[in-house]
DNA sequence: ATATTAAAACAACATATGTTCATATATTTT
DNA sequence: AAAATATATGAACATATGTTGTTTTAATAT
């Protein structure tokens, strides 16, 4: 594989990761997570400005998740989600 | 306005700013203008990797534009477009 | 065993998005 | 004035996306 197509696909994941956090909800989530380490979907539920519902909510989650954004770890009947590139807390907006 | 209200719109804004640019071309634009300052239209779509359209790139461009990224200015019958905030190019892969 | 809780999955829908193709506008060159 | 060039605009379409509401699964507590 030459060098341009190397770097189109990095220029491709690059954009499918800042699509995936494109939207005001999932923002939020980082932050969150940034702050917290981990937290369970009702933590940041709780977590974040916006009232959202929990159907959304796990919607939201799954798809960063499935991104590779977000790793999660089921703990009894509770999930675990976390940030797994931290740097990504650094696109967010200063309070 | 209150606080949360605010850091919402901040919130909402930089969704909208990270959306316009999640995509391979238009990162391949902001790699172009950071490098180079101001390019007309058609030295964007020589300076970039992929294959595309005029009229592609010119919906591209505009939307980008439209959304405060980019600016354009008018000289002759050329459009030399350029990278308002160029802070974004630290959001491109490495090479 | 039943009820409760946490979270995912499914279905349905409206809207937004990327893309292509064709056409228009403005400017410059011949 | 006509041809060529640079760019924008508009229509049309398939696909993707966000959202809501409902249902399901799995785990825990009663």
């Amino acid at each position: 594989m030459n060098f341009q197509t190397k770097y189109l696909k990095k220029l491709t994941k690059t954009a499918s990761v800042l699509e995936v956090i494109a939207h005001p909800v999932r923002l939020q989530i980082l932050e969150a997570l940034g702050d917290k380490g981990s937290l369970t979907v009702s933590n940041i539920k709780d977590a974040i400005q916006t009232d959202v519902e929990q159907s959304m909510l796990s919607h939201h989650l799954i798809k960063i998740k499935d991104n590779g954004v977000l790793s999660s770890v089921k703990k009894g009947k509770f999930i675990h989600y976390s940030l797994v590139d931290k740097s990504l807390v650094s696109l967010l907006p200063t309070k």
